[in-house]
DNA sequence: CTGGTGTTGTTACAATTCGTTAGGATTGAG
DNA sequence: CTCAATCCTAACGAATTGTAACAACACCAG
């Protein structure tokens, strides 16, 4: 649940899956809709955080759906067409828009310009920051881990980050390389024992035993691997 | 309520003198520069709204530039650049970029572009001086600080700047810069604790534990995050 | 003007975070 | 079993942050 959620909303098939893929992909939760009346009464179970909303819709006017998203609700809309006249552009972003893309599009765009919404995005916090598994309860919140007893230890920031990523992908391999660019991003160039050192450090707040990890394994050659059923509250 | 600033940076004058031309038209102040030198001398005295940068600039690396307005400064930032390719713009977004606008543009599209920024970052006008949250309310107009039991506890004007900053903008990391910078301007460039204490004196008040403080966290190398619900009141 | 009060930046030093290094332990191919 | 690749982690240190103490300054009453 800590995962953006992007709704899609188009009338071709293939650029719904095109774009679900892509997302999912890069991060995101997705969910996607053919038409405007199935998308808005999903609309009303859960808000995404960003919608994608195609102009040429078979059941409701486009702009009008957009403005409605957008002003009424301040949900954070991109507006993905065909139309690509700046006349276009100008009116749907005057409507209410925060984004505005041209098919044909490429998808590395889309997801860099979700990004930038996203980043920019105003306080609306959603997302549950708490999450259980084994016998620990991690609260991102206040940067606690708190056992069973109830007795609690801060992680650090770093430690967080690391912690995160294993919750958001339980029971999947993750490589070194794709804990670098999904923490600090840019690639720290001189050679990494840093992400073994995070690890080892979250290992002993974790209290796992060293011979035998029951949370964290290593995939000798590969990456690390979260064990554990993860339930986010 | 005075016009948003819009600063331009671009080494041609005829586009500086065009895109000037066509914000203030639109309602805009403008600033131009041929130079980042120049640019980020002018910054020093007056943050603008929104940031137009080309990337071809004489004297700086424009995405360095990007980057630091955007992500350390917290500035709206909107990249015009000659380069078209995705790879550009996704770059020039992933620095932090609020948008990238392709050259040649069209003037209308900038300003409804810079419209669209405007509308998702401008705090909705404030309609009181009083904010809820944890157990706390506090009072702007009376500078006052009132726990759970009503007593109250006076602040300072120093520590009511940072303290609105955070409620303006909860569970969001704010960088030391972005504090300089939405706070008395541009700040003494004598070496900067001057943050830090006054956090560390709003903690106080806020009796926050020092060990482990439920408002205020620290994210090392990055900045502070106001954790809890604001409501304003 | 003078002393008191309160605010705020500066300095200095202690504490913390976190990457790096280095050497020992572990793993798995041959 | 041997050995090189890989991983773990203690220890170190650079960078960053917390905060007490001090100094500069503004403001105000007498």
């Amino acid at each position: 649940m800590t995962k953006p959620l992007i709704s899609i909303l188009d009338d071709e098939p293939e650029i719904r899956t095109l774009l679900s893929d892509v997302l999912q992909e890069a991060g995101f939760d997705t969910m996607s809709f053919g038409r405007a009346s199935a998308f808005e009464a999903a609309l009303a179970k859960r808000t995404p955080d960003v919608c994608l909303v195609d102009l040429s819709l078979p059941d409701t006017d486009g702009l009008t759906l957009v403005h409605r998203l957008a002003l009424e609700q301040g949900a954070i809309v991109i507006i993905i067409s065909g139309r690509a006249q700046v006349q276009d552009r100008v009116t749907g972003l005057e409507l209410g828009a925060d984004d505005y893309i041209s098919k044909p599009f490429d998808p590395a765009e889309v997801v860099a310009r979700i990004r930038a919404r996203l980043r920019s995005t105003r306080p609306a916090t959603r997302a549950s920051n708490t999450a259980r598994f084994k016998n620990w309860t991690a609260h991102f919140e206040r940067y606690m881990l708190e056992d069973e007893n109830g007795d609690e230890t801060p992680f650090s920031h770093a430690e967080g980050e690391v912690l995160r990523l294993f919750l958001d992908a339980p029971k999947r391999l993750i490589s070194r390389a794709q804990m670098q660019t999904s923490l600090g991003g840019a690639a720290s160039e001189s050679f990494d024992r840093a992400m073994d050192v995070r690890i080892s450090r979250l290992r002993t707040k974790l209290r796992e035993d060293p011979k035998n990890p029951q949370l964290i394994k290593t995939i000798y050659g590969a990456g690390y691997i979260f064990l554990g059923d993860v339930a986010w509250v």
